[in-house]
DNA sequence: GAGGCGTGGAA
DNA sequence: TTTCCAAGCCT
C-alpha cells in the first residue's frame, strides 16, 4: 500500500484491510472483487490485484508462512526490490537495504551525488547499502525515511536540525536544496471525453473495466473514448439510445499521465436491463468501491440533477467526498 | 529503458 | 493554479 502512497492516505485503508483481513489466508481466501472493492480510491490498482495474487501464492506455495528472504519475495506480485529488502530487514530483522525515494534523496545530498535520477540509482543504493549495520538494518532503514521525511525534505530541507549537518557533501557545497538531480519529465497532456450515467428504478449503471490498464479491474460509470479534443459524437458512445440531457457540470481528474474533462450527460432508462452491466441502488454506489474519478462523476451527477439550483458555482463543478 | 499506472497534500 | 512527488512495480 505505501509504494507511492503517503502514509496518511493508506492509513484508513490499512485499518480496513486488516479488520476484513486479518490473517494471510483470509486475504487468499476473499474474493478479487471484494479486495478490489475495499481499495477502490488509494489509487493504482494493479497493486490490489498483486497483493491479493501474493496472498494466495504465500498461502499455496509457502504453506502459509511469510517467506523471509529478499529472493523469495521478489518473487511475490508486486514485490520489487524495495518491498522484498523492506520486509525482510522490517519484518524479519534481515541485513538488506531498502532504498526508497527518501533514502535516494539522502544520499545524494550527504555525498553530493550530481548524477541525475534514475541513472543514479545504483550508486545511491551502493552508498546506502555501504553505511547499512549488521543488526537493526530495518530501524537504520526507517530512521532513514524519516529523516528524508521530516528533515530532508524534497523542499526547504531543514538542514540545521539535521543530525547529519556536519557530515553532508551537499549541504557543505550548499547545493542540499537542489539535489537529487532528475531527468525532466513530459508534460501531462489534457484529455478530454463524455460520461454517461443512466438511472432507472432508484439504480445506476456500473460496468467493470478490464483487469488490466487505467483503472484495472474497477467499477467505472460508462464513458466514451477519453482523448485529445472535445469529444466526437458523444452521445453515439453512450450504453444505449436515450433522452440524453448534458448536465451542466464537468468533471476534471488527474491521473499519472493525463488530465481528463469528462462532460456529464444523464438519462432515465424505463428498467434495469442487466445485459448493460451492474445496476447499483444510488445509496450504495459509494461502498460499491469506485475510483476517485467516478465519484466525482456520481457527485457532479447528483449536484446536476437538480435544475441548476443547488451548491455548486462556475467551473469545476461539484465536489464532494464521500 | 522508458512509459503506464491514482490520488492527495504541500509548496 | 501549477508543480512536485510520495515506503515502486511491471512491461
Amino acid at each position: 500500500m505505501l509504494q507511492q502512497t503517503t502514509v496518511g492516505t493508506v492509513k484508513p485503508f490499512f485499518q480496513r484491510f486488516t479488520a476484513l483481513w486479518p490473517a494471510i489466508e483470509d486475504l487468499a481466501d476473499a474474493p478479487v472483487d471484494e479486495v478490489m472493492r475495499a481499495w477502490a480510491g488509494l489509487g493504482y490498482y494493479s497493486r490490489a490485484r498483486n497483493l491479493h495474487a501474493a496472498a494466495r501464492r504465500v498461502a499455496e506455495d509457502f504453506g502459509g508462512v511469510f517467506p523471509a528472504a529478499e529472493e523469495q519475495l521478489r518473487t511475490l506480485p508486486g514485490v520489487g526490490p524495495y518491498t522484498a529488502a523492506a520486509i525482510a530487514a522490517i519484518a524479519f530483522g534481515r541485513k538488506a537495504t531498502p532504498v526508497d525515494g527518501n533514502i535516494e534523496r539522502v544520499m545524494a545530498r550527504l555525498h553530493a551525488v550530481e548524477t541525475p535520477l534514475p541513472k543514479a540509482k545504483p550508486e545511491l543504493k551502493a552508498l546506502a547499502e555501504g553505511l547499512t549495520p549488521q543488526k537493526r538494518a530495518g530501524d537504520f532503514a526507517q530512521a532513514l525515511m524519516d529523516l528524508g521525511a521530516t528533515v530532508c525534505t524534497p523542499k526547504n530541507p531543514a538542514c540545521l536540525s539535521c543530525p547529519l549537518m556536519a557530515i553532508c557533501e551537499g549541504r557543505r557545497l550548499g547545493i542540499a536544496g537542489t539535489l537529487p538531480r532528475r531527468a525532466g519529465k513530459a508534460a501531462r497532456p489534457d484529455r478530454q471525453g463524455a460520461a454517461f450515467v443512466l438511472t432507472a428504478d432508484g439504480r445506476v449503471l456500473l460496468r467493470r473495466r478490464p483487469p488490466r490498464g487505467l483503472l484495472g479491474g474497477m467499477l467505472e460509470v460508462p464513458t466514451g473514448p477519453w482523448a485529445a479534443g472535445p469529444p466526437q459524437d458523444p452521445e453515439g458512445h453512450a450504453p444505449v439510445a436515450a433522452a440524453w440531457q448534458r448536465l451542466p457540470v464537468r468533471v476534471e481528474h488527474v491521473f499519472t499521465h493525463f488530465r481528463l474533462t469528462l462532460d456529464v450527460y444523464a438519462a432515465e432508462a424505463e428498467a434495469c436491463d442487466p445485459g448493460l452491466g451492474l445496476w447499483v441502488p444510488w445509496s450504495e454506489a459509494a461502498a460499491a468501491g469506485l475510483p476517485s474519478v467516478m465519484r466525482k462523476v456520481l457527485a457532479a451527477a447528483a449536484d446536476g440533477q437538480g435544475d441548476g439550483r443547488g451548491r455548486r458555482a462556475g467551473r469545476g463543478g461539484g465536489r464532494r467526498g464521500r
